[in-house]
DNA sequence: CTTGAAAAGAACTGCCT
DNA sequence: AGGCAGTTCTTTTCAAG
């Protein structure tokens, strides 16, 4: 775990409400001079606080209007059942996310597909296939707000 | 929904892996000049295709080492009901995404806390005393792996 | 930490094919 | 649509206080 002070913290939270802003921008909000800003930022990245920046791309733009939850039991346990299963999934395109949990469910998916039918084509065919799958629950997202999480 | 053209789909793929990456880069690997690629990327912004760009932090570098998802019942859903619920969520910082959905539970929450301790804390100050909630199911995050997901 | 400056590169504009 | 040339802005790295 890193140590930061009250401006790198200031710093991270601008970036997460507007990550496009220059470093000039952000220093005259916080009373910083543009190269001690991009100092502080670099030094962000290069400690792995910010891992990167990710393109927030519309689904339903392209086409991809339906998001489907879905938590997975796994029928056998072990660790190569474990890998087996992370790989397999790992190859296919539909699944946004793999979450491995621990509680009611041993995964969770999120599963992007055209329309209804579609995403029925990706279970039936991808994910029932999936080796050692054993119950399945599904979840359709209506609707979903991101929030930027505490940072301090 | 938009109409793209192969190029799009592959500036989009690029971006995907990398949104750091400038407008003469992203030409030189497609075959592009800068400008032609810069106008690209920016009608893929105007036209929303490209919401925007998302900060992404480490958590456990920032001190929050615990994520939890929570799938919450509702014991009242009418509109109201849904409307207070999430109003009341929206003021929870430790919440990092609300995702309406449908089936066997009617939210689900990511939720950050410092340790197991401080988990249950936010769990019973905050979340056990949303208006209207009911059951709750809870999953301990172990590892997770973000894909690209399908562009077209 | 600051200011100032300089060089490189990226973003943006207008014009022409 | 795409390319070329040019302008403006940001990034990145200095030196000096």
């Amino acid at each position: 775990m890193i140590e930061l002070d009250d401006v790198d913290r200031r710093i991270l939270r601008e970036l997460v409400a507007d990550a496009t802003q220059s470093a000039s921008a952000l220093g005259r909000k916080l009373g910083l001079s543009q190269p001690a800003t991009w100092r502080r930022v670099k030094r962000l990245y290069d400690t792995g606080v910010i891992k990167g920046q990710r393109m927030d791309l519309d689904r339903e733009k392209l086409g991809f209007g339906v998001s489907v939850f879905l938590g997975i039991k796994l029928a056998t346990k072990g660790r190569v059942s474990l890998d087996d299963f992370e790989r397999a999934v790992s190859a296919i395109p539909e699944v946004q996310s793999v979450e491995h949990i621990l509680g009611v469910y041993d995964y969770r998916l999120r599963v992007v597909a055209r329309d209804i039918s579609d995403f029925e084509r990706v279970l039936r065919r991808r994910i029932m296939t999936l080796p050692g799958v054993g119950d399945v629950e599904a979840n359709v997202l209506l609707s979903e707000e991101r929030r930027p999480g505490p940072i301090g």
